[in-house]
DNA sequence: GCGAATAAATTGACTAGTCAACCAATGCCA
DNA sequence: TGGCATTGGTTGACTAGTCAATTTATTCGC
């Protein structure tokens, strides 16, 4: 839990001079992702490690930026669409290098199979978290 | 980060059923620690992953449910020392079983050599991101 | 086709984490 | 010893994460 507090600090820094907190920064990567088709509002929150009612808050915000446009879907109207707009993309594109340069300069004291071995353990510590707190993982 | 999301969900479960939160947990547990002497605010959160402002807000929710105890240092008027009250002694006292319970089910998926690994690893990172961070980890 | 269950999203109320600004006590030192 | 920097802690304002309750829309069973 100190090394992901960390690590969320680490590109926090690199965000936050841009005006993004990092979780507004992975919606927009979520969004961007989806592309001209977008996404309705709780398929956001299931790639996201967050529950549901943050993110409505969290698009209120990227909403406000105008980083994001939102569309009550006309087929069924509970859902609610969101696209990545126009300055969220020119921005995206402007934090991309340097969030990338900051996850190599992170990794850089541990070795390829390091990496993946690590990556690993933490999936199978998520899998055992997984089933007992009954969640999808 | 999203298994650092779940554990501290796994331990949320434990702890909140008892009227505390996990961060609330740990400060009683650092408190018990400290025995007799009590701590000051400061030296608190140093033993916490979080930053000094959110301390003071902390300790103030764990003095109103009785768990804390805080006095002006009368040798250094700018420190406020905190001891674990009785309410909060016998609080953790209950909820330390389980709180093991539920550390070794999270971890039965790895062995005894890989959980060493695993924390090695991290380490490692966490040292490369306070170098970067400029922080002491 | 109508009523009940279900699904998508939102709102309210709370805890927590962060930064910046601030206050009060102490230490320094000229 | 009087002024100034430093230290310990608090406050304000904001973002985020959580649960419980609510609203609106859809679907299912009969």
């Amino acid at each position: 839990m100190r090394t992901a507090h960390l690590i969320q600090r680490n590109y926090s820094r690199i965000v936050e001079p841009h005006g993004l907190t990092i979780q507004q920064y992975n919606v927009l990567r979520i969004l961007r992702g989806a592309g001209e088709s977008g996404l309705p509002t709780l398929e956001i929150g299931e790639r996201m490690i967050e529950q549901t009612p943050g993110i409505t808050r969290l698009l209120d915000r990227l909403e406000a930026k105008a980083m994001v446009r939102r569309e009550r879907s006309s087929t069924d109207r509970r859902q609610v669409f969101c696209w990545i707009a126009p300055a969220g993309l020119a921005l995206l594109t402007e934090i991309d290098a340097p969030i990338d340069h900051g996850g190599e300069e992170a990794f850089a004291g541990l070795k390829e199979d390091e990496i993946r071995a690590l990556i690993g353990q933490l999936e199978r510590l998520r899998k055992t978290l997984g089933a007992i707190l009954g969640l999808d993982v």
